[in-house]
RNA sequence: GGUGAGAUGGGUGAGUGGCUGAAACCAUCAGUUUGCUAAACUGACGUACUGGGUAACUGGUACCGGGGGUUCGAAUCCCCCUCUCACCGCCA
């Protein structure tokens, strides 16, 4: 979230940045300003009040030791109007507390100066692209077809287990599903990122610290029995790792990795978008974060993606890259690059990887600070997160991409993982 | 699931109603001494909100797992919750 000190001394500049991501924030912000200057003053004088309290104790205390009995009780007397004013003026300063924090929570993230302006994915800006998009012959088949083929996913099997959206891999295609998780894995882990294997289960606060909580409540999972959230993106065990920590400025940037399942409850999504791989309610994603200082997240940004679009070039797969426009930005971000991938057979492009700098947004809800080696204070560090990569449309675009009449290729960077060059059909 | 013991600052750990925002030790940082390293000595060393000051700094308030209560006053007493450890039960 935006930080009231943010706010406070830049109130207009904020209104304006908002309206590139096409919120209209004034008079939300006449609000805050309002009830910051409301929880100032009352700060203020809960605390003298109670700083009155204090004195008294401190004097009845003394007066007890000093065997003054008669007097320490005469002063009891007194305490109990202030006891009774301090409770009000608690009760409204917390209200008040409440009150901005409410307010808080609805603005979104100030976008980059460089986030271009716009409503939808089509004003999004393409950054570049590169592969080679394939001709396939008339007969190509879409990935489920394929997967049909050569017995690589059944749906209907996992329709059968747990419900739509639950594919089951099985034979080569659950092997494929290996190889691309311990590719991407290697990968990172190369780029300097540590591995992480983190719980797919987390507490209200974390669902909280990363932004899913309260406002995506349910696109999530919720393990009612124990308050428990099956993770939407292993970006929220993995960011949570920081919540309520101070690094030293000298350990930034923080690199990690790691891949989980992902499970999403796509509330809402119906139509001829879900067919297939192309949405799903389990799904598996590497993905990598960084933790940096603010003056160099911009810097990892830019490191992030090419990092990704290394691995889409490693895939040989046709990929395009795009900057958000400030309607297409998620509320939590500050810039946005998308990775798209061209589904041959669907003739679609398919995202991929999301890779996005949250600058402060996410480490003012975490309170996840470095220490500054010059001043020794505290400050909010910067976190970014990206998808290296997401599977399920990857493989969708593999498979449609690399079909030939009897095969399905599989990229030379693949091979030691897969153990195979091809799949075919009637294998096991 | 049952019983018992716990949860204190970066760490170990003292503290059972007021003089404790918190001893001591370790770690860390700065300085002194020292051919270098080490050691020794001196000093500094939590976070948040808030008032004053350009600032160094300084006044106030809160925080000893979380929430509530008793009391003029709570790390300390009471209640609830969470978590950790040990033993038992169950179990991959």
């Amino acid at each position: 979230m935006l930080t009231i000190n943010q706010i406070r001394d830049n109130s207009e500049k904020v209104i304006e940045r908002l309206k590139i991501k096409n919120f209209d924030a004034a008079k939300i912000i006449e609000k805050i300003l309002k009830a910051d200057q409301d929880r100032r003053r009352l700060q203020g004088e809960a605390d003298s009040k109670q700083n009155e309290m204090n004195t008294i104790s401190k004097e009845i205390g003394m007066l007890f030791r000093q065997g003054k009995t008669g007097e320490a009780n005469n002063a009891k007397e007194k305490t109990g109007i202030i006891k009774e004013e301090i409770k009000q003026l608690n009760q409204k300063l917390s209200d008040s507390i409440l009150a901005l924090d409410e307010l808080l929570v609805q603005l979104p993230n100030l976008p980059h100066e460089t986030v271009p302006t716009g409503r939808s994915s089509e004003d999004n800006e393409e950054i570049r692209s590169g592969g080679r998009i394939p001709e396939l012959d008339k007969g190509a088949l879409a990935h489920w077809d394929l997967a049909a083929k050569y017995n690589l996913i059944d749906f209907e099997l996992g329709n059968k287990i747990t419900g739509s959206g639950f594919p089951v891999y099985r034979g080569d295609g659950a092997k494929l599903q290996r190889a691309l998780i311990n590719f991407f894995l290697d990968e990172n882990r190369s780029a300097g990122y540590e591995e992480f294997l983190p719980p797919l289960m987390v507490n209200e606060d974390s669902g909280f610290g990363t932004g899913q909580l309260p406002d995506k409540e349910g696109q999530m999972y919720h393990v009612t029995i124990d308050n428990f959230y099956l993770i939407p993106t292993a970006e929220v065990p993995v960011t949570n790792i920081y919540r309520d920590v101070i690094v030293d400025e000298d350990e930034l940037p923080i690199k990690n990795t790691a891949y989980t399942p992902c499970f999403r409850r796509e509330a809402g999504s119906y139509g001829k978008d879900v067919r297939g791989l192309n949405r799903l309610h389990q799904f598996d994603k590497v993905e990598i974060v960084q933790v940096q200082h603010p003056d160099l997240s911009y810097n990892t940004l830019e490191e992030m993606v090419s990092h990704v679009e290394g691995l889409l070039k490693k895939l040989e797969l046709p990929y395009r890259i795009v900057k958000l426009c400030g309607g297409d930005m998620s509320f939590t971000s500050a810039l946005t690059y998308d990775f798209e991938v061209y589904s041959a057979a669907q003739k679609k492009w398919l995202e991929v990887s999301s890779v996005s700098n949250f600058e402060s947004f996410q480490s003012s809800r975490l309170k996840l600070r470095y220490r500054d080696k010059n001043t020794k204070k505290p400050l909010l560090a910067h976190t970014l997160n990206g998808s290296a990569l997401a599977l399920p449309r990857v493989v969708a675009a593999l498979l449609e991409n690399n079909q030939t009449e009897e095969v399905i290729n599989i990229p030379k960077v693949l091979y030691p993982y897969t153990g195979f060059t091809t799949i075919v059909s009637g294998k096991k």
